[in-house]
DNA sequence: CCCTCGCCCTGCTGGC
DNA sequence: TGCCAGCAGGGCGAGG
């Protein structure tokens, strides 16, 4: 399921065929995913010129040059198609550009989403405005983590899916940045050493960095003619893998928390 | 504010 | 072979 990496690397694939140019021809195929899409959708792209692409947190930013952004979250099942053969059912928005690439934006589950939004109000819309820094970006330190988890009592796994305190982490990453860190999932958050902190942001942004890395190597290999964006198979060491051996000689465990799975190994996340 | 829970959606898997 | 329950889960709102 795509989740940071997966729209970092969307993003960056999106760009070869979209920055820079017009969009000639927008197609809704079906005009809602999670909500409607925002009325005047087609005519407010239809001619606009693509300036920049983005991210934040697992939203992906299509800028243009009327100063409008379109803003898509890829849900559970969202992708790109890229110079799809024929369009398919799941298809709901398709752009065609200036010099006749075709992008269709595929969602079979419809837990995505696509917005407009002014530019230069970014920050200030509703999903962004209360988001917590980039697991990326400089603004994610120990130091952070320790703050906004201090007197909290909730499990710390679940405190990292909140995006407001990071924002972009799902529930593969969790899993694995706090298996790289060896923190129990369910340890509470407000009470864990300052030194276990000190592990979990670079674990956090490795797991994340060799994702995207695995993840461009796969974009070569899919963006052709009927190739897709987004997906790419990872090497994870719990998510996924209950009762396989971890690399410490314990076996990988799962429990639900806050209603989803948690993998983890219990030998040496403590 | 903090925390938990349930709902949305549909394709796939596993059990019988 | 066919049917159906269960699972996947990010975001959001409800409720304690």
């Amino acid at each position: 399921m795509p989740e940071l990496p997966e729209v970092e690397t969307t993003v960056r694939g999106l760009a070869r065929y979209l920055e820079g140019e017009r969009i000639a021809r927008v197609a809704v195929n079906r005009p809602d995913l999670r909500r409607p899409f925002p009325p005047g959708l087609v005519q407010e792209l239809t001619g606009a010129r693509v300036t920049a692409m983005g991210r934040r947190a697992k939203y992906g930013l299509i800028h243009t040059d009327r100063d409008r952004t379109m803003v898509f979250h890829l849900g559970m099942s969202g992708r790109w198609r890229i110079e799809p053969e024929r369009i398919e059912k799941h298809d709901h928005l398709v752009i065609e550009t200036g010099s006749g690439h075709v992008l269709a934006l595929n969602d079979a589950r419809r837990f995505g989403s696509v917005d407009l939004v002014d530019t230069g109000g970014l920050e200030q819309w509703g999903p962004f405005a209360t988001m917590g820094p980039e697991p990326l970006g400089e603004a994610l330190t120990p130091r952070h983590l320790q703050r906004t988890f201090a007197g909290r009592f909730a499990p710390v796994k679940p405190l990292l899916l909140d995006q407001r305190i990071v924002a972009g982490l799902g529930n593969i990453y969790v899993c694995e940045a706090l298996h790289r860190a060896r923190i129990r999932p369910d340890r509470e958050a407000g009470r864990i050493a300052p030194a276990a902190l000190a592990r979990l942001v670079p674990a956090i942004r490795a797991v994340l960095a060799e994702s995207i890395a695995a993840g461009g190597s796969t974009i070569r290999d899919y963006a052709q003619p009927s190739g897709e964006l987004g997906y790419f198979a990872s090497s994870w060491q719990v998510y996924g893998r209950e009762g396989d051996p971890c690399a410490c000689g314990g076996t990988v465990a799962r429990f639900a928390q806050g209603g989803r799975s948690t993998f983890w190994c219990p030998k040496c996340q403590k």
